[in-house]
DNA sequence: GTATCCTTCAAACAGTCGTTTGACAGAGTG
DNA sequence: CACTCTGTCAAACGACTGTTTGAAGGATAC
């Protein structure tokens, strides 16, 4: 009998992601994270075999929809012949953005994600390059061809910049205090519209 | 007899930013950092009381000084009537660019710096925005003034932009891998100054 | 000289960690 | 019916966690 319509590894990967999302991966222990699934600790290592593994399921279970719709979205863009700059930044950030505001627990995926970049470790960053590395590839064509007064290195470098921004943006890092009346989601919409203006206006300079 | 020229506290302080840069603050236990200090497990509680007053000494150890450097050049960015936009973001940004470039673990302090961000923790964003803020308050007047197109609302979101890409950037985060021959510290200069031109233009949008 | 303070040390404290085990229940198959 | 496979469970494994203790050393003060 569950206490939940979601099975046994579906509610271990959504209390994870919270979890790790507040603690840590180091911080946040699989007791903790059983518990707040209603699961038994074992349960764990037996659907994933080992907590790195969970973690490597947790970024995959919404990365994988992260790429394919960062992907949909370029090639709707690159169909038309008249599309902007904004149109591709919007084509990065919006999939980024509505994962963010999923009910069922995307933002706090925002904050895993920003996480995994702090980590610094090597496996999973390699594990994220072959996830992410293809399509970002394949924005850097398209925003190629729309700013060809950039070579191909300081096109890499501002794009990692706007990356930045935005994981910082998503994760809702900043100083920038909510006010009594705002909720995250809002927050969130806000700062992408004001993400894709800047990075619009710092990519087209000289 | 001591391994070292530098204190216990020193010993400690230095030991513990680099191994809660690689590890994190849960990730990164007192037995490694006294181990790599070379000095008897006690002493952390002896000489900073607990791990959790460590670390802030970790942060206040270098925060003082940034702040000081960045006070001093923005006085000398008020005192010019012809500073430019580019002079107050140098002004922001080379601080903490030669922070990171410092020989005794700057580098590793700016990933503690990013760790920071990501751990969303309250106690700690208090002390740092304690520490912080006032001169981010000072940067924000000097800004308004020199983007007299942008309302106090509008600008601090952009500022909140330019300080996560100066973080993500400075913390070496980038999927941008550094070429052979270069080195961290050429390649943080050149990520600064790639910023400094991104955030002007950002900055200068409408 | 004794006394006082600061610092270091090995050892132990009570918990928590990720992982493994073996028992047990239920469903599916022959 | 017996057999196997899958999932769940409490309990335990050894290793590691932050912190505390009391003894010991060395310097300084009187």
């Amino acid at each position: 009998m569950n206490a939940s319509q979601f099975s046994t590894k579906q509610r271990i990967l959504g209390a994870a992601e919270v979890l790790f999302a507040r603690y840590g991966f180091a911080g946040a222990s699989l007791r903790q994270v059983t518990a707040a699934a209603n699961v038994n600790l074992a349960a764990v290592n037996y659907h994933f075999g080992s907590k790195e593994n969970l973690i490597e399921e947790v970024f995959r279970r919404r990365l994988d929809d992260l790429n394919a719709r960062r992907q949909t979205a370029l090639t709707k863009v690159e169909k038309r012949a008249d599309a902007t700059l904004e149109d591709a930044l919007d084509a990065f950030i919006r999939p980024a953005l509505q994962l963010s505001l999923d009910r069922s627990g995307g933002g706090a995926f925002m904050r895993v994600l920003a996480r995994a970049y702090a980590e610094h470790d090597d496996r999973l960053r390699r594990f994220l390059s072959d996830n992410y590395g293809h399509v970002l590839r394949e924005f850097v064509v398209v925003f190629h061809h729309m700013l060809p007064h950039l070579d191909k290195e300081e096109l890499y470098w501002r794009l990692d910049i706007v990356a930045g921004a935005l994981t910082y943006a998503m994760a809702d890092f900043g100083v920038i205090k909510r006010k009594g009346g705002t909720s995250e989601q809002s927050h969130r919409e806000r700062a992408a519209e004001h993400l894709v203006r800047f990075a619009a206006a710092g990519l087209r300079a000289p």
